[in-house]
DNA sequence: GTTTTAATGGAATGACAATTCCAGAATGTG
DNA sequence: CACATTCTGGAATTGTCATTCCATTAAAAC
């Protein structure tokens, strides 16, 4: 009986996203997702429910990629460090895809986390997620010798998490993708 | 004949900066502003010109205190090494306190540089003065033999600023003084 | 063709916030 | 005391924005 649905609910929400990404959540007015989007404003309250839960739901899926690229990336034979390095410059190529607009996380992280108890949730499973990953990596490549005994896992990994956030700050305001890339090879030296 | 300013403007403003650092710029109301300050609202008007202008008086005020700062700390007999290490725990004490905000200038880097053009070249600049001031310190650290031969200075100083940039947005989403004095550890290993 | 659901455009609604306006109280100087 | 200036509290103004409401059209199923 019912009409079928029009558009793609995963499309549209990968569009919203990269308007958040961009604009920011309070820069993003309605009327705009309205406008960019293609769709009605009733069909985008019926669908998604209202800005903030677009807005999570964005970011959930977002984090989601995130992770999924992450653990593929890490999984492989090549050595640990040449894996780093096609992690991170796949990451400064999506941050500075589309005008630079960083990383939907991290600007989460600055413009609401403080304020929003659900983004704030997000960010710490995210931060969490990644540090687990890379610290199974390093472990992993410690047990194998490519690591040296006396470094830690753990420090590392979480060092190279704080990395990731300097490089998406880095991208939304300075359009210089070179200088992210050497700071990349810098921070892959710590793991000696 | 005038009666004569009963509030320091400059302590005032930096009241309105605690407040922009902590809630960021659109989550601060004139009527938080008010109330906070203990100023009336015309008052602030009529000393500091609107919101925008005020924020924008508060950003540059604090530029100026970080820039001030890094000069005096990197200004010193001891190896580089141990004045950058003072200057970063500096760095870390100053944006985990009063609730972890983090630093308002990445923070407007993330909230408004994108829409803002004055913000946008106040962070530029500020930037640019950093890296200026890592990089001249490293280039006469390598010259007395203190750093390798083989290390570029340029490339490291903007290293070192992307990581300041990293640990400002973990102040502010995670609670852990630790693991971003483990980071700052290991950062520093990067100079060899 | 009727029913059910989806979609749309546009008009209320209601809240909130920035800015301005105003009338009065306070405080120094001459 | 008179005057210039500052400060204050609160109201008025104006604009923006999220959300809801409504009337209508479209499409699939039976």
């Amino acid at each position: 009986m019912p009409r079928l649905k029009e558009f793609d609910e995963a499309e549209v929400l990968d569009q919203a996203l990269e308007l958040f990404r961009v604009r920011g959540f309070q820069h993003t007015s309605f009327n705009d997702l309205v406008e960019e989007l293609g769709v009605s404003r009733q069909s985008l309250y019926d669908t998604y429910g209202d800005k903030q839960a677009l807005y999570l739901a964005a970011l959930t899926r977002y984090q989601e990629r995130g992770l999924a690229r992450i653990r593929q990336q890490l999984d492989g034979p090549a050595p640990l460090r040449t894996r780093l390095a096609a992690l991170f410059e796949g990451m400064v190529a999506g941050q500075c895809s589309n005008g630079s607009p960083g990383c939907l996380m991290v600007n989460s992280m600055v413009e609401l986390s403080p304020h929003d108890g659900d983004v704030r949730a997000l960010a710490h499973r995210h931060a969490h997620a990644i540090e687990t990953l890379f610290a199974s990596s390093l472990s992993a490549a410690l047990r194998k010798g490519e690591l040296a005994k006396d470094k830690d896992p753990v420090a590392l990994a979480r060092f190279l998490y704080h990395t990731m956030l300097g490089l998406a700050v880095a991208s939304r305001t300075h359009a210089d993708q070179a200088g992210l890339r050497q700071t990349v090879q810098l921070a892959l030296q710590a793991l000696g």
